[in-house]
DNA sequence: TAGGCCCTGGACAACGTTGTCAGAGGAATG
DNA sequence: CATTCCTCTGACAACGTTGTCCAGGGCCTA
């Protein structure tokens, strides 16, 4: 009789298992496993012969079976933005730095702003079992994520607080931030400034507007609803917005644009223009140290590191309630910002 | 007789599995792995009992299992330079893009252009069983990957060719893009040209500075060797290497900048100088276009696209012989390039 | 009403690893 | 020489899922 083929195609290429290594060396699984995973108790010799057939097959561990059987995976969930963004470049560099000082790999997704596909993305990575999951909001209800912290995925959320949920959070100074760039133009002789925006679904882009509100506020500036533009960031939305507060017969002498997108646009808007007009830009660009740009900068990189740091020190154990960490802005003067009205 | 723990501690933290939802629902293991799988052959009403049962104890399939029970892991490896660099960003969106499409998820690691740390990385992929891995090389010698490739992990070199093995690559044309910008200056009438780009190394580094002596010979000029100057990509190197070439007696008139990063430098160099000097830089960076720098480019996500296609072509059961792209760059003249000799 | 077929559901093994436990053999001790 | 103890090793179950196969029941046809 022939030999019962039950399975349809052969896995992993037919790769080599620790039962091969081990009838090979002529020992018993366990002995492999214990090389494998340098443990104590196998004589030097055992372990030469063990070694060498693991060469000879080509053998690597197949840390599936592994994770199944130890029930840590190793690996951390990123879910930002945009990875192209260079605001999360930086950051999930930091993150996986961290991850990798603590022996784990990091898997990243991008949500392109899409509650959705956030959501499907962050399942995703539960499903994989990742022990723990860095979370950059796009949606503003995060009540999926309930059950799977619950059952024990560190969570942290980073630049923009978690929705209808108590969870860990890194954020930036946003409303400080906007505050203290409006306060700049305001103290450079601006009363008619410009607020270009992301949309208000995106917490960090209200929190800016409320810090340019308070601003004017502190000033006695009467905000003209003209002078404030909420929306998508593309060039298509942001361009026309800054050309038409920039046009008719009271325009606004100064720009303060919501974060680096909008800050690059508007400097493009600017540049075209003979009238000079004071800007002052949300995160820092690079080069804009050449192109003299005024910038509100928050530290990318220390965004992802404090977040990953938080989340391993959860994972080791700690058990406080959760905290919310908000990191300081810088305002960085370049000239652009300290124009003052024509 | 108190029940037995054989093991320390849950796993999990004690989530539910398929067995706690049959149980709940009343029905048999499979019939639960049937509705989480929407396979056919289950009555209406069975479903809903199961579906009302996961939701209930909010379970979600450990994909740990599945991937060992099934082989396959639906996630692919990218290990690149650094995630925070501005080529990088895009690339690793791009692939980001075309595995989602492909419904698998993306992992990645910088090697921060240390092979030890590529091959560390890379060798962690391989356990984990990414069903593809796309790298852009550290290390000249890759054969260490030779039984991953062998086992299946299919494989695609990116930006710089893999060493001494057969593998699918995806490159820029870096000589080419080099001579073309070379020639671009002496057409402008500049004979001295400095050349400053990454250590010798790396790959594109070498093609580059290939393109830059054939443009060079191309125009019969001698290259002296105070006028190239390869290393790290720090600015801390690269400055005053710039600062060296820019003085003494006999100055280049011209720079060309081996990578974005030394494009950078070079453009801070130039910025604190009297004496106009013409750049041209590989690869393009953000706000180039405002700053006047006559750009190599060379479309980052266009490369990582197509090698993402490319490795899942191959998943697909695509059979060929090892493929090698080459994409064409492109020169964008904004300025810089164009100065003439003072 | 009997026979056959299809449809649904469940028992069981297997994926490759690690934790537990027990046994074999040698050294040390009485 | 017998006993104890220790070191090294291997058999076995379990992790949570999916593939295979079989059983039972309902329905249709003769």
């Amino acid at each position: 009789m022939a030999e019962t083929t039950r399975h349809s195609e052969p896995r992993y290429g037919n790769r080599p298992t620790m039962k091969d290594v081990a009838a090979r060396a002529g020992v018993g699984l366990k002995t492999v496993s214990r090389v494998v995973n340098s443990e104590p108790g196998v004589t030097p010799d055992t372990e030469r012969r063990v070694q060498e057939a693991i060469d000879a097959l080509g053998f690597r561990r197949n840390d599936s079976a592994r994770v199944l059987r130890k029930g840590r995976t190793a690996s951390i969930g990123l879910v930002l933005e945009d990875l192209a963004d260079p605001f999360y470049g930086p950051l999930s560099r930091a993150v996986e730095e961290v991850a990798r000082a603590h022996g784990a790999l990091l898997i990243n997704g991008s949500s392109a702003e899409d509650p959705e596909r956030e959501e499907e993305l962050v399942l995703a990575l539960c499903a994989r079992r990742v022990d723990g999951l860095i979370v950059i909001p796009a949606g503003d209800d995060h009540r999926y994520l309930e059950p799977e912290i619950k059952a024990g995925i560190a969570t942290v959320f980073v630049d923009r607080p978690a929705g209808r949920i108590e969870a860990d959070m890194v954020l930036s100074d946003s409303f400080g931030g906007a505050r203290e760039g409006v306060a700049h133009l305001i103290a450079h002789g601006h009363r008619r400034i410009g607020f270009i925006g992301d949309q208000p679904r995106i917490h960090t882009a209200t929190e800016r507007l409320r810090g340019y509100h308070a601003a004017m506020t502190d000033a006695g500036i009467t905000v003209e609803d003209s002078w404030v533009s909420l929306g998508s960031t593309e060039p298509e939305r942001v361009r026309p917005a800054a050309e038409t507060m920039l046009s008719g017969p009271e325009p606004v002498t100064a720009l303060f644009a919501g974060n680096n997108r909008v800050t690059v646009t508007a400097v493009r808007v600017l540049a075209g223009r003979e009238r000079p007009v004071a800007l002052v830009g949300f995160d820092d660009i690079e080069l804009a140290d050449l192109l003299g740009i005024t910038v509100i900068s928050q530290d990318a990189a220390a965004v992802g590191r404090t977040a990953a740091e938080h989340l391993f020190r959860r994972l080791d154990g700690a058990d406080h309630s959760p905290a919310r960490v908000e990191l300081p802005t810088r305002l960085i003067p370049r000239g652009s910002g300290e124009l003052r009205p024509a």
